[in-house]
DNA sequence: AAATGCGCCAACCGCGTGCGC
DNA sequence: AGCGCACGCGGTTGGCGCATT
């Protein structure tokens, strides 16, 4: 188990220093090396060449931060491209029935989500969603499959493709998989593509 | 106005896995 | 082939802010 074996590193939450110092870090030698980042005041712990070329530049002196601490901050919330505020609908519904398929796979349905991170899913979830699908299960009537029976007369009766799915996943610029979301045994198809996509990552 | 409860979110922790030696 | 290191993932916790009493 990864233990960072300091037991004076800093915790709790981090100041706007750290911060600089840690997206310095990254804008030199990207978003690898966790360890090397960890640095204990002023004392370097380092495993590779490039901090003490750091030190020599004195880049990231102060930082007293496990790797593990600087890679969850980095990803969760200093990354460019982190979307921040609320979840759309469209946001929400793509979290839904990604979980319903595939369960606790945060970092699985985060990657499908841009912007999004796996701990903010998962948090999201957490707060509103689980108790949302909670009382979704709760209502007999309208079970799932009940659901998927009544989604499928429609359409059978509409004689329509269900083309109305919001499309906000990633990756869908080109129009790649928008039957994807479809309540249809085409799910499962939809799933490996998924799940195929992700061995691309 | 103060005390308490509750919800949300950032961060931590433990475990699993991949990779290099 | 085995070992250790580094990273990634999911579960859990701590603290803050808001709502309620």
């Amino acid at each position: 188990m990864e233990n960072d074996g300091n037991t004076s590193l800093n915790k709790g939450a981090w100041s706007a220093d750290e911060d600089a110092t840690l997206a310095q870090y990254v804008a030199l030698h990207g978003p690898k090396r966790w360890k090397c980042v960890a640095i204990k005041s002023g004392l370097f712990i380092f495993t590779h060449t490039y901090l003490v070329q750091m030190v020599e530049m004195g880049v990231v002196a102060g930082l007293n931060r496990c790797g593990k601490s600087c890679r969850l901050r980095w990803l969760n919330y200093l990354r460019p491209d982190v979307k921040r505020g609320n979840f759309s609908d469209a946001e929400e519904d793509l979290i839904l029935r990604l979980h319903r398929l595939i369960g606790n796979r945060w970092s699985l349905i985060a990657k499908r989500i841009p912007g999004r991170t796996d701990n903010e899913i998962k948090n999201y979830w957490n707060a509103h969603l689980r108790k949302k699908e909670k009382l979704m299960e709760k209502l007999p009537a309208i079970s799932l499959a009940a659901m998927k029976e009544n989604l499928w007369s429609e359409e059978a009766s509409n004689g329509t493709e269900s083309q109305e799915t919001e499309d906000i996943g990633g990756g869908n610029e080109d129009g790649d998989d928008d039957e994807s979301f479809d309540v249809s045994a085409s799910e499962l198809n939809w799933v490996k593509s998924f799940l195929e996509l992700e061995e691309d990552v």
